[in-house]
DNA sequence: AGTAAAACAGAATGATCGTTCTGAATCACA
DNA sequence: TGTGATTCAGAACGATCATTCTGTTTTACT
């Protein structure tokens, strides 16, 4: 709490006043947290014309965020699936419902390479987004082991290659 | 600790006496924790004659032990790297070491199902080997946010579908 | 059975955490 | 500029944690 009193600025008087307490305040940063990454990835997904290439660089600039400029941050999602998400239905259903936002995005992305012919075509894209969203969780916790980034980006290659066919 | 006093059956007298304090106690854990996994799971890819059957075997007994009897559990890898290898150099090696161990069982097992002709010929094993390890822990996350046994074996079905090509 | 060492249960300790309280400082507005 | 509400910094509180201490019980060996 001290550190947030810090790295926001605001007192312990604003938070508690604001949020309540540390869960709600926790919750809200999630959910914020969900949604500049939906802006900052996603959404061009969503677009018609979103190719293979645009799914990569989805991957690229999330290593790149996790990775982080001092230290491997990892995920927020990932963070709070294995420290609060099984003792927390609620936060569980939130990031639930935002990991099935993420394997959407890349289903719809999928569609549109798929009919630009950059991906099998008998792909079952609603699984491959479920699935791609699990490789992109699975490479958080291999930045936070301190894997370098040329790995990283292997392990992007395998997963995509796979696509293609 | 007083859970793992109940748990372990010892007291905090044998538990200091022994480990010195509770970061060392964690990691002797960690390290019987592997072990463990490399004797249930991974030594069979070691073996001449390894199949593609036997990987998605080893997928199917780490999901069944990741969702536990009663709760989700996850895996103690993925927790350790989330919560304390960026913190602990030390540990963070430990897991790296793990971690390519794994990746290494994965590869030879994949080399084996390739002399079967299980797998496409031109497969780079040793990249497939990371590839499925961080496929492994992102399934981790996938349980600890709860979703279900058939979507995990859903993303196990993709995963290995990229490799028989 | 007797004795010394080992292991026990649980209280004590000091640090840290989330949260609340308090009096001072700042702000908006007349 | 004066006043009432808002926000502040930081102390205080109660809970919890890792660790140590203490007096008692159990174990191992003669």
């Amino acid at each position: 709490m001290e550190d947030l009193v810090r790295a926001t600025g605001v007192s312990r008087y604003g938070i508690y006043g604001t949020f309540g307490n540390k869960r709600e305040f926790f919750e809200q940063a999630l959910e914020r947290y969900a949604d500049s990454m939906g802006r900052q990835a996603f959404l061009r997904l969503l677009e018609p014309g979103a190719s293979l290439e645009h799914i990569r660089a989805i991957f690229m600039d999330r290593i790149a965020e996790m990775c982080g400029a001092n230290r491997a941050k990892g995920c927020l999602f990932v963070h709070t699936a294995m420290e609060l998400a099984a003792q927390d239905t609620e936060l569980q259903g939130v990031l639930q419902k935002f990991m099935k936002r993420m394997s959407k995005a890349f289903s719809v992305g999928l569609e549109s390479a798929r009919e630009r012919g950059e991906v099998r075509p008998d792909l079952d894209v609603r699984r491959a987004g479920i699935y791609l969203t699990t490789t992109m969780f699975g490479l958080a916790v291999m930045v936070r082991t301190g894997f370098p980034r040329e790995t990283l980006h292997d392990i992007v290659d395998s997963a995509l290659a796979s696509l293609t066919g």
